[in-house]
DNA sequence: CATGAATGAGTATTCATTCAT
DNA sequence: TATGAATGAATACTCATTCAT
């Protein structure tokens, strides 16, 4: 075959965008190396030119999704024209749309074979996204907007409570009665936790379709 | 080798409880049918003559475990001499009981080879467990004790948050301090979602060892 | 499970049969023992009760149904009122309205799965069938209807073109046109083979429906 | 173990040459896939790098064969220079030379253990062999030296005939005396059926040592 | 005569990883 | 940088057969 080189980041980013796509489509366990670099048409060798292990690239492809979210959000935190309240549902807002953009629907299927990188994804989420969430809340705390002892712990409860109702409003999606009462008790459930006041928190909107 | 001859029953016990043991320590996936069979001591054919997969004795080990809890869930429920905080209480109790029991330590090492089962577990959970806890919460509704207009949601939200706190607890099965931290925050939280009176729920004496 | 015992004779047919029955319709490898047992709901044992092993019963099956044909074919010889044609004809209508009547249709899907019997069965065919040809062929030859000077070899070579006849008509199972033309030009080549005269041998209502 | 890379198709080729030889000794079903690999001496993913299952190298040996043959068949067929009865007789001695070459002794021990792939090699030899033999009739009959009406079927019947001597014949390899008998038994039987001159068809010199 | 639990050798197939070129 | 042939360990599952009861 014939021999194409490329820049090594170039080539890095092109196999770490390739298995994100198939591991998204067959998960992880299901997607083999060769798979990916068949997509790709390299070598096999390639592969291991680039990653040392099968385990390292899911690595890399979970740091990107990470960072990605992590970026946008990062931008909300430090916006210094929004409160407390206008930051939490943004977050929320991007959560979602990320996740409904790249988990609705198709890998609902393959769900239990993608278990380990969703387990690895959960990691991810708790220790990265659970201090940014609680940095929100004491801001709100001290906006008196929310009025929560334990930030820290609301976030990640909260956070947790989320990835559940994520799940549910995926199964629902083509049920809107459903989903609307789903959000509505959203509205509630979370405007307790935080100590917020009422109807101070509206979800009706969020987890429309990703602005893609 | 010496032929064994056992109670068909006690031999199906016999292997659901090494492949659970194994599963627990190893994962599911880590663990091959020969090592199960080899734990025994029988042949491997021994363990197609009872399951006809591997796939077939997750869920044997799955159902035995779920069985397990609901069973003790549904005397709380069914008691007439409680009221609702006391079956919530109760019911978390058990939960935490039987998730630490069980899960502490050794799994966590393990615990991403063990993605696909707790994924499954987790299935089972929302389909078994959310509707009792519903009950219990529409219970205390009625009772005055809790004020949720969503049972069912809060219910949901409230597992999922509780299984974040639980992961939690169980990485500071050593640190007292922030283990009273966690509970206590679980207290407001919790309180707050299902409207409870302020200082009606309290879990600091939850968690505690298993009484087996 | 009940313990039913039976005349010895008759559980080895029962045996036989059923075996019988399992082989053409999923092949004889694709057949497992316990495949036999379950459909008569006997024991494992039960079946080395009766037989040494798999092959055995494969020649249980096989020598059932030769002497069946055998059987039939016997009377025709022997019978002093037919000549060489009648009994020629009569011998090949026997063996294709069995033939027709045991394979056609569903095994031939099987065909393949089934190669080891054919095998089996072709070898049968040849030691016990081909002498009792040859000596249809020389009466023939004596009577003057016939006239070949190898009787035995042209037995052998027209039994066995006739298995391609059988083959090749079962293929065409819903096309008379097809069939007929199939069937005259056996006539022509018996015939030829045979050194009979011309037109005094006639397939065309042959293999027809096995008259059960 | 060293590692000795080859040319892919110098490869394949050995793989199925090898994989040829033990499925004509030992049968195809009787022969492992690990069988093949340590007879070349390489390791088994390498057997699995060139083909997909051993269904296909089943296949992929049987095409081999086939081809082989028919490549002779056809430039005989093609020859402008040969007249009917010439080209039969020599395609006949293809046959037959490439059957006792590859087929004697051996592999009549495990003849029964090899019924898959005799039975599929029967199916080519149908498709491909009969069309062929029919055009070699059609011709012989425009020139006059073949009399009959159904080519084909002829072409059929002949050739499931020829198997059957040909059984024959490799089981006789050792009794000249038998051996000449059935050879002229052919050339009666065959002559007749093509409706040729009477000794016009000479078998006698046929089936000699495979010229290898 | 009959049971049915237990045996265990046997095998196709997958795939992450290596390495000579 | 890249190739792609080669590696080989690892594993789920089948099934004819045995044997204690």
């Amino acid at each position: 075959m014939v021999r194409i080189s490329k820049d090594p980041d170039e080539r890095k980013s092109e196999i770490i965008e390739t298995a994100y796509n198939l591991f998204m489509t067959n998960g992880f366990e299901e997607t083999a190396v060769s798979d990916i670099v068949k997509a790709i048409g390299v070598a096999q060798g390639t592969f291991y030119y680039y990653f040392k292990s099968k385990e390292e690239i899911l690595d890399a492809v979970i740091n990107r999704i990470i960072n990605e979210i992590l970026g946008k959000i990062d931008d909300v935190i430090k916006d210094p024209a929004m409160n407390a309240i206008q930051k939490f549902i943004t977050t929320i807002d991007v959560l979602l749309k990320y996740a409904i953009g790249t988990e609705s629907l198709a890998n609902y299927v393959h769900m239990e074979k993608n278990a380990q990188m969703h387990q690895r994804f959960a990691g991810c989420i708790t220790s990265h996204l659970v201090p940014e969430f609680a940095q929100i809340i004491e801001q709100g705390n001290r906006e008196g907007l929310f009025n929560t002892s334990y930030p820290e712990e609301t976030a990640h409860f909260v956070l947790f409570g989320l990835s559940a109702l994520h799940d549910e409003l995926s199964k629902l999606i083509y049920d809107d009665q459903e989903q609307r009462k789903k959000l509505l008790a959203l509205d509630e459930i979370i405007t307790r936790c935080l100590g917020a006041k009422k109807g101070s928190l509206k979800f009706l909107d969020l987890g429309g379709k990703p602005d893609e």
